[in-house]
DNA sequence: GTCTATACAGCGATAGAC
DNA sequence: GTCTATCGCTGTATAGAC
């Protein structure tokens, strides 16, 4: 998994896929960068030759999550068979809802970084921005179901599956509503709106 | 606003305020019991005369800002004409989405501790108990609307629609949502919904 | 690039007087 | 109940050697 085609991945991604694991455990509120250092078998020292400072590596993490996320979305194992508009959208909606590990700690770093730009104005950009870019692919999914659809509708409709995504995946990670649950939720607010755009 | 009709309110009370306030500036992370202190105009030997510690102020606040919520809820204008069932609904959904200011206080702080809860286990417990309680108020006032719904359509109806709630709450929040959007967004997920339960 | 060592500040919590 | 004063830990960040 830290390996491609040209060898072991460099020192700054290992360091930001530490950043990931210790921010899922503990929290934004919860990382110490002594935490993160032993975590990633290095001096604190380090950290702060490749991140600026604490905000920096919050920073380098929320890009970071975001890249990994869209790797997610497009790696689609070839041999299953081709979803259908509707498939595609359900997949995408429901890829934070796994028992994955590293799907898991993506959730929940998210929803820490997310959380966190409510007060922090140098997140709220970078957060701003994957929520859009977010939003977007959905909208474009809803629309190769509904191709009739206006944009605007789509846009709105988007909107809502999106934000359910996020509120229910904190009351998941918070441990008060199952992951089954959680699924057959956002599966019917997605016939829900899919009717809705069908009117 | 600090008084009742037998005086002033109890220096518990006071602190309390004081606390949902700290917290909706600077986020539970960001609440230092010398802010709170300040903010009250007292000493931090006192936070911890009437609290058993940090843990026990955000336990303490996080019940406050329920009730404070509840009572938001009961209080309407006499004068006001009453409200259907669908008016009840949608009121109390957007009860978030205010630019008043101790609204955006409890948004905030309950939007914190939720995300707190995630990695304190202290907290997950409480903050269950108040989600359910909203979602079954939500149950109750979509049963009004349509009584011959199934109680099972109307529970998920409204985890989806509080779900949604703290989604787009979370969103406003961080600077990223208009606050007029949102209202429309909650709106037209209020009307799916019963759209749904109707058919 | 990476480490060891440490300066320095911030903050939670308590002691003890009034 | 409330204050002043302070302890002691924890955590960010840097200096300087290798």
């Amino acid at each position: 998994m830290r390996e491609d085609g040209r060898g072991v991945a460099d020192r700054r991604t290992m360091l930001l896929e530490a950043a990931a694991r210790v921010i899922a455990r503990r929290g934004v509120r919860g990382l110490r960068v002594e935490e993160l250092a032993a975590e990633a078998g290095v001096s604190t020292a380090l950290i702060y030759y490749h991140f600026k400072n604490r905000m920096g590596i919050l920073r380098a993490t929320l890009e970071f999550i975001n890249d990994r996320a869209d790797r997610y979305t497009g790696e689609r194992d070839p041999d299953a068979p081709p979803l259908d508009a509707r498939g595609e959208l359900l997949e995408t909606l429901l890829l934070e809802f796994q028992d994955d590990l590293e799907v898991r700690e993506n959730s929940t770093a998210w929803g820490e970084l997310r959380a966190c730009a409510v007060f922090e104005p140098d997140l709220q950009e970078d957060v701003a921005k994957s929520t859009l870019v977010w939003v977007q692919d959905v909208a474009e999914l809803l629309g190769h179901v509904h191709p009739q659809a206006g944009a605007a509708a789509l846009a709105m409709s988007a909107e809502r599956l999106t934000a359910l995504v996020e509120g229910l995946s904190s009351r998941w990670l918070s441990g008060s509503l199952p992951l089954r649950h959680a699924r057959d939720l956002v599966v019917g607010a997605v016939d829900a709106e899919l009717a809705r755009l069908a009117a």
